[in-house]
DNA sequence: TATTATAATCGGTATAGACCACATGTTGTA
DNA sequence: TACAACATGTGGTCTATACCGATTATAATA
């Protein structure tokens, strides 16, 4: 188990979260192991009882962690609910079936949206590249998406490497960012004409808007991307585990 | 605002947690707000501060509160759109969240259903539980659903038992199946009469179909449901691994 | 008046100690 | 041997206090 290192700026607590974590993922905690109590890892550590409860606490709303009263504190087996978003999974789920796709790049620029770089924690002034892409399935659209990301992090990103490669093998292999889960919601909408015109559907049909948050290992919003579906041919489809 | 009562057995924090958000509910506290700070909330409580730290804490957590270092804490416009993960259990995720919820079983029977059978992979003939559902976000309909399960799998499946408990705890702690993994599907759709009626909500209005397969470790079909949730107060939120 | 220091206030982190409720292992007794 | 009583260890809650860093209001200065 990692120490903690009482002269770094570090809160104390997010050592010994950080710490915790290492050993769970490095197995030296295995899951159904029990932790050494707080009192233990207190004084182990020479920090008082309150500062590790706030670190475990953290790690139990987490899900990696759980608390018996009177019993101990124990490693989880709960995963995250896992699942193959349309998004990532497109191109493998593409080829998967076996489907004739293509993807178009309508756009890519550079932007400044205060608004887009609120929903990703960033400073409002942040420059961000917006990618808007088409994605065809037996050559009808079937997905509109628009993807930012923040310029800091993706310097010299050329619109013909996005040509030919998938964004998120950019992302891992290029610049080397280990993307660790996202987030998405789902909702119905009403496709209006600007979006309609784009996926050659009628205006005023029903669709789906999606917002994705993928995130790096320090839960680092990396990629935002926002997206409309077709509502019809294709249905919106993904898996998650349950254990 | 609610006073706290040191008698109670319930415990402080969860007290003024509940103070705290009864307050913002009935619009003591409007959004945007700052709260009174958290030395003054101890003191005319006459509680500590950091009692006080754990409720704000929760609320904070939930989004209901917003915290601003050397400013204040204030109350979030965000809690109107509420996302919910419908994938895992329903049940634990209210509790997580610390929403108010409930869930009329709306029917319960047995029934034949071919069509319903033959989504399972089972025999047409096969004898299935259905069980219909009307679930409350804060005592609003959110969440309509008709749920499926084989009745050679759940003998002696009651109501009651389905009153007072999680269906996903019957199925693996009562029937001793592990669930595995899932498959979803989402699609927009138009409420027609029957639905928006038990959800209280107009005639078409937009909303999300969702079907769910749950599998064991045999890749079964165990559970079959599908639902319909209202597009508007709550977002359909999911979260998956990417490694 | 405009700018710059200073003070006050806010939440953030951390401590040491206390008592409670729950779970479990141990011990003494029937 | 079986059971009940007890001791012990665990997390749950709570206090009073302290100092830090960020923000904001105020006062001093140019």
């Amino acid at each position: 188990m990692q120490e903690i290192n009482k002269k770094s700026p570090l809160p104390l607590y997010y050592q010994l979260k950080e710490s915790i974590l290492n050993a769970v993922k490095t197995k030296e905690f295995e899951v159904g192991d029990r932790l050494p109590s707080e009192r233990e890892l207190a004084e182990y550590h020479n920090i008082s009882r309150m500062t590790v409860k706030k670190a475990v606490d953290i790690l139990v709303d987490n899900g990696y962690l759980i608390r018996k009263q009177g019993s101990g504190t124990f490693v989880s087996d709960y995963q995250q609910s896992y699942s193959i978003s349309p998004l990532l999974s497109f191109t493998k789920e593409m080829e998967k079936k076996g489907l004739n796709y293509t993807t178009r790049i309508l756009s890519f620029n550079k932007t400044k949206e205060k608004k887009i770089a609120a929903k990703m924690n960033l400073d409002p002034e942040t420059a961000l590249f917006r990618l808007e892409r088409l994605r065809l399935i037996e050559n009808k659209p079937f997905l509109l998406e628009n993807t930012y990301l923040a310029v800091d992090y993706f310097r010299d990103l050329k619109k013909d490497e996005l040509e030919n490669n998938s964004l998120f093998k950019i992302i891992e292999n290029k610049y080397n960012i280990q993307l660790s889960n996202a987030e998405a919601e789902v909702e119905a909408v009403i496709l209006d004409a600007g979006i309609a015109d784009k996926m050659q559907v009628q205006e005023g049909m029903l669709g789906l808007y999606f917002e994705q948050f993928s995130k790096n290992e320090n839960a680092e919003i990396i990629e935002y991307t926002s997206a409309y579906y077709r509502n019809d041919n294709y249905k919106f489809k993904f898996t998650f585990n349950l254990d």
